[in-house]
DNA sequence: ACCGCCGGGTGCC
DNA sequence: ACCGCCGGGTGCC
């Protein structure tokens, strides 16, 4: 047997069961592994469970089964230390040597505080490792005790469970106390007064709690509620200028970053710092999150804000690595010459790189406007970590001021087992673009982003919460925020509060946002005047009537669908047809465009063919719509498809969405639109930014116009005469038709540029920069496809805009104007939408007006069940073919 | 005494 | 742990 003393406490050693172990390929490095959010290897496969390997237990429909009272023993083997009423985590230590049942007890901190006495454990084991109930703790008294310690526990588990719980405890001998009101909002039994300390008084004030209504309404206001009153003050940038909004910005990056106050819900008290949530206590000051979350909407600037940052916060306030003399020297008057190697040589422990991670499609508008923003006299090295030849040598990039990056690179360095040098640097500043991309705890890009070693870290996103309070957790985790970092404690003491209706838990949320976030709006106003005064949009929409021939091949397809579509109908087969219906209706949008645009699609997979070969045919189709550029969108998330996966049933949605669907249904997911069985090895994935422009050009068929061409001719052309210096951007979901439309600009001597998904990141910089500056050659027409670039993609040159096509998607399209319609541009944005009348697409803007409505009202509302979505897509279906 | 009782050794899981 | 529990020592009053 081994000698008990050799187990003794060890200050620095823990067991956390296989959360503590840390990953084989970055061993190496000094990770918090209380920081990692699930034990999975850093592969990534599609379509392998690992694609959302993880703790997510379904904690939102959890109910409070009842509390029980147990004792925690052997205290003095352990360094965790646990204060009166202070919450603590029970974790099941399966490989226990001396006791397979063992459930070890955490502090807050994640340090060891004892053990549940083991007959109590035999029976939390069960229930524990069969997740019938996630049990929670609160240590009544445990400040002086030596030896044990009483813990009140809750029992929290889905309905279903509650019987299998009490039967199993009642089995041991235990009885579960029932759920009293106060206990409800997961603070523990009535006893708990909300304050640490040994005080056994009733809560001052009752829990009321709130309507759905309410809690709704409170929630849409969060962020708009958030007074930035004391966010005023305004900074001067270094080496480059902003708009008033903006050095306020500034001004706060640069106080959170150099940030010495105490972290929300931490206060002092007789030398000891207090966690006013969870009552733990700590003798050392807890540091604060340097940094914190820049949640302006889109077009404030936030980009040119975080490059003030980086050029005026170097280090504690000082330039960095420069000493301040010589900065002030090299910004202010113009000198060249930069005399700082010495300097840089003793200063080399100091981090020096701030590290930029943004969606691919936002990184050239990085490189931009560093390049626009940034005065030619101050010198940085930056370098774009992209592509096969980037350098994998961490002490390269620790020499920059600026590593810019995207996303995927992260996830895959991170996931390709060896060398990341992006987490072998130790960061001045990591900052998050569009800092939302890692709200999934389970995505490879938050655990890569998680794993980051930063001083400072930053996230900019125009939307924190894009659906739940879930979506926070990450977003703290990556800043670090104690105790959020550990979803226990988030979800114990904010997301279940609140989503519960506890007014206590909206109260922690709003001061927990207040501090560490900062957002303007659009409209928001600063010393009176709105933040930004953007000129006036405009929308048209211009109706085309097809001419004679092109009627008649329309009715003639349209007829042909109508039947096969109300065949299908009568069938109830629509939704196994969805694949086959897509395509109909994608032929009837390209016929508006153009005749020769139309895909070839075979009409319908019906007749012959084993149900294997009708599916190959159904995928192959999807394909095919996918394929064109359609701005197809995903049945769940009802945007646009980001990630399009394909089913077995030939159904298209994103990956992350489905993904959710089959981890949420487990074992036996069925797909939300047709009900058929769901298996992640059967999903295809389908790029989309593989479009192929080829596909569907008929090479040799000679150029014929149409009735579309024609009226954006006439258009184009008139503009030219009234102010030839106006530039437009023609936009498409296909890349086909702008191929299409690029003979007769060229035949009536227009110079254009194109920017479609398929060009590579170096075409597609060259044909933003040629179309973006004044010279007297630049091109005056952009064929634009709609989903190229992201929304960081700026094209303020223009000031038209001729939407080609309706998307199902009006945000789709929205966001495409934003990209001309944004900070920067001068004129009045005339957008014109063509229109073909009676036909597919005047249905498709009936049903763009419905969306609309529905998102106006969306935030945080429930989301559609599986029916609803069906009877949605089929009544859309309806209206789009006229039945 | 195949008991009771005493007091020392000892102590999570 | 100022406890419980274990197991050895011990044995009328």
């Amino acid at each position: 047997l081994q000698d008990p003393a050799a187990r003794i406490s060890r200050p620095g050693f823990r067991e956390k069961g296989s959360t503590g172990s840390i990953r084989g390929s970055l061993d190496l490095l000094p990770l918090d592994t209380s920081l990692c959010p699930s034990p999975s290897p850093p592969h990534f496969r599609i379509g392998t469970p690992d694609d959302f390997a993880g703790t997510d237990e379904d904690t939102d429909s959890a109910v409070l089964f009842g509390t029980l009272r147990g004792n925690v023993v052997g205290l003095r083997y352990y360094a965790g230390v646990v204060n009166n009423n202070e919450m603590v985590a029970l974790q099941r230590q399966p490989n226990n040597p001396y006791d397979k049942n063992a459930v070890q007890v955490n502090n807050v901190n994640g340090d060891q505080v004892g053990h549940i006495k083991k007959e109590l454990a035999a029976a939390l084991a069960y229930i524990m490792d069969n997740k019938l109930a996630v049990v929670e703790g609160v240590v009544p008294y445990g400040a002086n005790n030596a030896f044990t310690m009483p813990v009140q526990m809750s029992f929290w588990g889905k309905e279903e469970n509650k019987r299998a719980v009490l039967d199993r405890l009642n089995m041991h001998g235990f009885k579960l106390a029932p759920p009293t009101k106060s206990s409800e909002f997961g603070f523990g039994p009535s006893w708990f007064s909300g304050k640490a300390g040994p005080s056994y008084s009733a809560p001052v004030h009752a829990a009321v709690q709130m309507t759905t209504e309410q809690l709704k309404s409170e929630f849409d206001k969060l962020f708009e509620d958030l007074k930035e009153d004391d966010k005023t003050r305004e900074m001067e940038a270094v080496g480059t200028s902003l708009l008033p909004h903006q050095k306020q910005a500034l001004a706060w990056m640069v106080s959170r970053e150099n940030n010495k106050d105490l972290p929300p819900f931490w206060e002092e008290r007789e030398n000891l710092f207090y966690n006013t949530i969870t009552n733990f206590a700590v003798k050392k000051r807890p540091e604060n999150v340097l940094g914190g979350i820049l949640a302006d909407d889109m077009g404030l600037g936030k980009t040119l804000t975080t490059i003030a940052v980086i050029l005026t916060n170097f280090y504690d306030g000082k330039p960095f690595p420069f000493e301040k003399k010589i900065v002030t020297l090299l910004f202010f008057s113009g000198s060249t010459s930069i005399q700082t190697t010495k300097k840089e040589d003793s200063d080399k422990a100091r981090p020096r790189a701030t590290l930029i991670i943004c969606p691919l499609s936002v990184l050239s508008n990085w490189i931009d406007q560093l390049e626009q923003h940034i005065s030619p006299d101050v010198h940085l090295n930056s370098y774009v970590y992209y592509g096969p030849e980037r350098s994998k040598d961490p002490v390269v990039l620790s020499k920059q001021d600026i590593v810019l990056t995207t996303y995927n690179i992260l996830a895959s360095d991170y996931g390709s087992r060896g060398d990341s040098p992006l987490h072998k640097v130790t960061w001045l500043r990591v900052v998050l673009d569009e800092g939302h991309t890692i709200r999934n705890p389970n995505a490879q890009q938050t655990k890569a982003a998680l794993y980051l070693k930063a001083q400072r870290r930053w996230i900019l996103t125009g939307t924190p919460i894009q659906n739940s309070l879930k979506d926070l957790w990450s977003l703290l985790s990556f800043l670090k925020l104690k105790p959020f970092t550990d979803r226990e404690w988030w979800h114990r003491t904010i997301q279940r509060p609140v989503t519960m209706g506890d007014p206590g838990g909206l109260r922690r949320l709003q001061s927990l946002i207040k501090n560490i976030t900062l957002r303007r709006t659009k409209t928001s106003k600063i010393k009176g005047k709105p933040v930004l005064e953007l000129p006036e949009r405009k929308v048209f929409i211009q109706h085309i009537t097809l001419t004679e021939e092109e009627t008649r091949i329309y009715q003639t397809v349209k007829h042909e669908s109508r039947a096969a579509i109300s065949r299908y109908f009568n069938d109830g087969t629509v939704l196994a047809h969805y694949a086959d219906i897509l395509g109909l209706l994608l032929r009837l949008r390209q016929l508006c465009c153009h005749p020769h645009l139309c895909t070839n699609i075979s009409s319908s997979a019906t007749g012959d063919g084993t149900p294997d070969e009708l599916r190959e045919k159904l995928i192959n189709k999807m394909k095919l719509v996918l394929s064109s550029g359609s701005d197809e969108e995903c049945a769940i998330c009802l945007d646009s498809l980001t990630l399009p996966v394909i089913t077995h049933c030939a159904h298209v949605f994103c990956k992350p969405c489905i993904c959710e669907v089959i981890q949420s249904e487990k074992p036996d997911a069925k797909c939300p639109l047709c009900r058929n069985e769901l298996q992640v090895e059967n999903l295809v994935e389908y790029p989309l930014d593989k479009l192929d422009s080829t596909a569907g050009k008929k090479a040799d068929q000679e150029w014929i116009s149409s009735s579309k061409v024609n009226a954006l001719m006439h258009a184009l052309i008139d503009l030219r005469k009234q102010n030839p210096t106006i530039k437009s951007l023609i936009v498409s979901q296909f890349t086909v038709f702008l191929s299409l439309i690029e003979t007769p600009l060229r035949e009536s001597g227009f110079v254009f540029t194109r920017l479609d998904g398929s060009m590579t990141q170096k075409k597609r910089v060259e044909a933003i920069q040629s179309f973006q500056n004044g010279q007297l050659d630049s091109p005056t027409i952009m064929l634009l496809s709609l989903k190229a670039g992201g929304v960081g993609l700026n094209l303020t040159a223009a000031s038209r805009v001729f939407l080609m096509d309706p998307a199902w998607n009006p945000a789709a399209e929205d966001q495409c104007f934003d990209r001309c319609h944004r900070l920067g541009q001068k004129q009045d944005v005339v957008i014109t939408k063509f229109i073909v009348k009676n036909s597919v697409e005047e249905n498709m803007l009936a049903i763009q007006n419905k969306k609309r409505e529905l998102a106006a009202g969306a935030f945080g509302a429930k989301k559609q069940t599986t029916s609803e979505m069906k009877q949605t897509k089929i009544n859309e279906i309806k209206t789009l073919i006229d039945l």
